[in-house]
DNA sequence: GACTAGTTGAGATGGAATCTCATTAGTTAC
DNA sequence: GTAACTAATGAGATTCCATCTCAACTAGTC
């Protein structure tokens, strides 16, 4: 365990956000923070990628046109993604019974399953209520990660 | 309607095949046959986004380091995807149980649900045979789950 | 101190997707 | 038929995220 690898630690449970790559390395690298070392991009991704694998931390892709982002997760539960199209509110949640169906529907084809993501898209309460949805669509929500 | 944008919709509604835009352009300037136009990669990714606007077609997000594969949509009922994230195969499953269980889940939000999108990664059989999975891949692929 | 193994930093590299902008094709007006 | 507009195209440059390369560094051992 380097001072580097200390520090990145350091930094993803020292917040409940959910930071990128590259905001991890900034806010180290321009801390003023004695004791935070010299660091690389480099070494953040190494890094981020151990600690995944070492199940420290997830990645959560908000989708194909944004980086990235990491949350800790030592004693957090998984959860899926409700999305309001019309505001782009994200709310998380999570279903037991449901991962185990979707579990269940493909076991038959063999596959040894690892992850998975589920998005759910529609109108948030609020939305609904100032009756605007129906509007214009978000014409990137359909691509669903672009 | 373009030559151009006709050799896009030919070639997409004339396989089951998800293919990326790459492969579509390539198949479409490699194309012998008579009437398939000049091609460039700028137009194929505009008509595809164009495309995937109108509800022709849906892009099917395969991981992190794969591209985005596209299929046609009309004519096709709901599914979700099970994806391998060695060789970048895709089986499309439904399970009408699975919906309402996705529903329910989320029915205390007061959303008015439009749509998901539910991708579930892992290995597949193949893969698995040829052993080669527990190697370099496993990193790059991104997850919002467990 | 010299050997070894593992880690690091800076910048180069890679791949997917987008953007720029000059050119081309298609329409309409006359 | 052609001039004037408008929209779509192609080639390559560009962007962004992430990974890779490799020389320099560190830490532990003998």
């Amino acid at each position: 365990l380097t001072s580097q690898r200390a520090a990145i630690f350091k930094a993803i449970y020292g917040t409940h956000r959910h930071l990128t790559a590259d905001e991890l390395f900034e806010s180290i690298r321009d801390s003023r923070r004695a004791g935070d070392p010299k660091i690389s991009r480099a070494t953040v991704y190494r890094t981020l990628s151990l600690m995944e694998e070492g199940e420290y931390v997830e990645s959560v892709d908000v989708g194909r046109d944004h980086a990235l982002r990491y949350e800790h997760v030592l004693g957090h539960h998984h959860h899926d993604h409700l999305v309001c199209i019309d505001c782009g509110r994200v709310v998380e949640f999570s279903d037991d019974d449901l991962e185990e169906v979707q579990l269940a529907s493909v076991a038959h084809y063999g596959f040894e399953i690892t992850s998975h993501r589920l998005y759910i898209y529609g109108t948030c309460p609020e939305c609904l209520k100032s009756g605007k949805s129906g509007g214009k669509k978000k014409r990137r929500q359909s691509i669903s990660s672009r």
